[in-house]
DNA sequence: CGACCGATTGACACAGCTCAAATGAAGTGG
DNA sequence: CCACTTCATTTGAGCTGTGTCAATCGGTCG
């Protein structure tokens, strides 16, 4: 079922919605030089430095760190339509593979630096998705610090699911997550065996019906409510995003002539 | 002792250590609008929408989340040299701060476009900051998964301390650190309680001395291996960087005429 | 059929949390 | 210069979410 045409389709999807794109933009996208690969699970990405970056086409890639003795920890996790750097993993300790089986494509990075060159806006477009993914990072270290084990995972379930519907998968809250337990643990930072328990626990609430390759949703909100979820934090980066919580300094001095042209102070 | 003059200075020594400045380049940096501040802790950095980003000249910024009923979590530390977004905090319940008394610079973002319109190499500077960001993110992911309360609190000083020198700061390892144990709690994810506990053992452990506003670090040895620190990751984005773990790698397939075309793919 | 990997279960240990209270330090007003 | 307040640090004592260890079970593949 792993996707072979189009490749770069659910970047031009992706893109489009964080900040919208011309037709020209597309057709840059779609011109740029891909070489198509299928990764299986646990086959680590290699880099010649610099030089490649990498699509997710289809599948997950993670960047993780291997642990001192065994084990590895997982710090960031790619999703079809995002564009992994590959020389990331050049870090000493880190590296990056599949999560189940994947098709990436990778591209040279000078045809990237080429395409930023050739549309101010697809430049723009590159700053808006870094700036999304340190969102995402963001609300990650959120979450390992303030949410339990249950919570931490309600919470990956939460954000997979929107991240992939906005590449057009996932709907009806049906997800492709052809992940071990193990890889759930490494994810939220807990222990293989309470990964297990976590995931019972959901299945007993009746909030998932989590198969081995395939989670499927029956209570969105229940979800929410225990992933204590908000995805305002996914619109990061986005065209005409705006603050929506101007009110918390409502009270302030009224935006007075100066107050209007440099940020203002407010007693917390 | 806050610093007054020069309010650039630190990010152009950032800047030039990270990816390399030219003298014109620095002269573009010094000719950007600053509005000066002093800020007090506690007092709320609020924003116009996508108006103004904001230097730290002294002292350190954070963007913190609130944490339903009371309390805030920490996700983002900001140094002196950082450039820090003002509009991200305009997330609903995030909000920006100083810890401890700080000095920022106001920036309007208009003129940090045409800053890096005027000049490529400035722009490159720019990624190459939102991807170190981006490695200090990860890191601090791995440090909540896999590092104790300790290993935090000395990792978090290892790379203070690193953070810091880079700027200029902190030479022989003495650290102005004037933030309450409620801030280091905030930071690592442990409660107040045990943020004490923690600064306790390091001080008795002889490798830190930890004052209201000041620590000094005695043992850097000591400290870097509670921390099992190591300061790679705070090199991710500098120009000529290069992987430094290809030995992994070694022993695969020599670099063929099409490996070396294209990524190579390494069974782990 | 044997080997292997992932899922599952149970028993136990402990790092770190919570609650509660005491102590110390710094500032404020009289 | 002294009460008084406020905030940060410190200490003690249980409690609990997760980790660890160790089996068992089930499926898959050669």
């Amino acid at each position: 079922m792993l996707e072979i045409g189009r490749p770069y389709r659910k970047l031009v999807l992706k893109l489009d919605r964080l900040i919208g794109l011309t037709s020209d933009d597309k057709a840059l996208i779609a011109q740029l030089p891909l070489a198509v690969r299928n990764v299986r699970a646990h086959v680590k990405l290699a880099y010649l430095p610099s030089e490649n970056s990498c699509l997710v086409v289809d599948g997950y890639l993670c960047e993780y760190k291997v642990v001192e003795g065994c084990g590895r920890q997982i710090v960031q996790l790619h999703l079809p339509g995002d564009v992994a750097d590959l020389h990331v993993p050049s870090l000493p300790g880190h590296a990056m593979s599949a999560l189940g089986p994947a098709v990436v494509a990778f591209i040279p990075q000078r045809s990237l630096a080429r395409l930023f060159e050739s549309s101010a806006r697809l430049q723009h477009a590159y700053l808006a998705q870094l700036q999304l993914d340190g969102a995402i990072l963001r609300e990650r270290v959120f979450s390992l610090c303030r949410r339990d084990a249950v919570g931490r995972v309600a919470h990956l379930l939460c954000e997979l699911t929107l991240r992939l519907q906005a590449v057009g998968m996932a709907l009806n809250q049906s997800l492709s997550v052809p992940w071990t337990q193990t890889d759930v643990a490494d994810l939220t930072g807990i222990s293989t065996v309470h990964a297990n328990r976590v995931v019972q626990e959901l299945r007993r609430l009746g909030v998932v019906d989590w198969g081995t390759k395939h989670v499927q949703i029956h209570d969105w909100d229940t979800l929410v409510r225990i992933a204590n979820f908000s995805d305002a934090y996914l619109r990061a980066g986005r065209r005409g995003h705006v603050a929506s919580n101007l009110d918390e300094t409502v009270g302030e001095a009224p935006p007075a002539a100066d107050a209007a042209r440099e940020p203002a102070l407010t007693r917390a």
